[in-house]
DNA sequence: TCAATATCTCAAGACACATTGACATAAAAG
DNA sequence: CTTTTATGTCAATGTGTCTTGAGATATTGA
């Protein structure tokens, strides 16, 4: 992930709408959900959604498929790590500050923990 | 960070200019740089600096004191890992997807290696 | 083909944001 | 106390973004 690419995804988390749809669709998994479900979890209309929606996936964060009636969104999850590996590069040019506490975070996540280097 | 705390941290970095700014800080240690080196950094103008030093600070992602004539300015280096945490924790939902590339990204940084978890 | 369902498109209006230039404030030097 | 240096404030302007409502498109079933 390079500089632009970084932005246009930063902009398109810092909207209420738009993170919660992220996050939604990242607790969703990879089958995402149809436009018409999101819609209602968020208690937004049809054209805000998909105004929303556009938004996301002209930024690379979630992509979508027809599927009979209806589009399934689902998460981009290597937009969303890349984005996360590119602010954490910061930290990478010789000011471990940032960088330590957020491997604290990540060590307290439920996630299959990193391979040790070792 | 909790979610209002979060959409302006990623709306502040949301900016060219901005994002510049914060990754020159973060580079720049936690002395910081003068309002006035930051401007040249940028190729901006006083006011144009004043203006997003100020919604950086309003966000919690850098912080300033006055010293002499000049202004220096710092990362709040907590804000921004807290970021990167709040972003991670979507991962933490049962869908490892996300994080484990994170967690990759992470392990070739060059920061000082995470204390294995045992 | 007709109707129903699901979603998108478009134009309009309101609001927020970024930039500029002129001016104001604060600190230090002479 | 006046000047110089460093930075911030303010109003104006242009641009971008979000929401709404009406309507268009695509898919399925009767």
């Amino acid at each position: 992930m390079d500089e632009p690419q970084a932005l246009d995804a930063l902009g398109a988390l810092s909207q209420e709408t738009r993170l919660r749809i992220v996050r939604l669709l990242v607790t969703a998994g990879p089958e995402g959900m149809a436009a018409g479900a999101i819609g209602e979890a968020m208690g937004a209309t049809s054209s805000r959604l998909s105004f929303h929606l556009a938004h996301l996936e002209a930024a690379g964060l979630v992509q979508s498929r027809r599927e009979g009636r209806s589009i399934r969104y689902s998460a981009v999850y290597d937009a969303l790590s890349g984005l996360i590996a590119f602010l954490m590069r910061d930290c990478c040019q010789g000011h471990p500050e940032v960088c330590t506490p957020a491997v604290a975070a990540l060590s307290a996540c439920a996630c299959p923990s990193p391979e040790p280097a070792a």
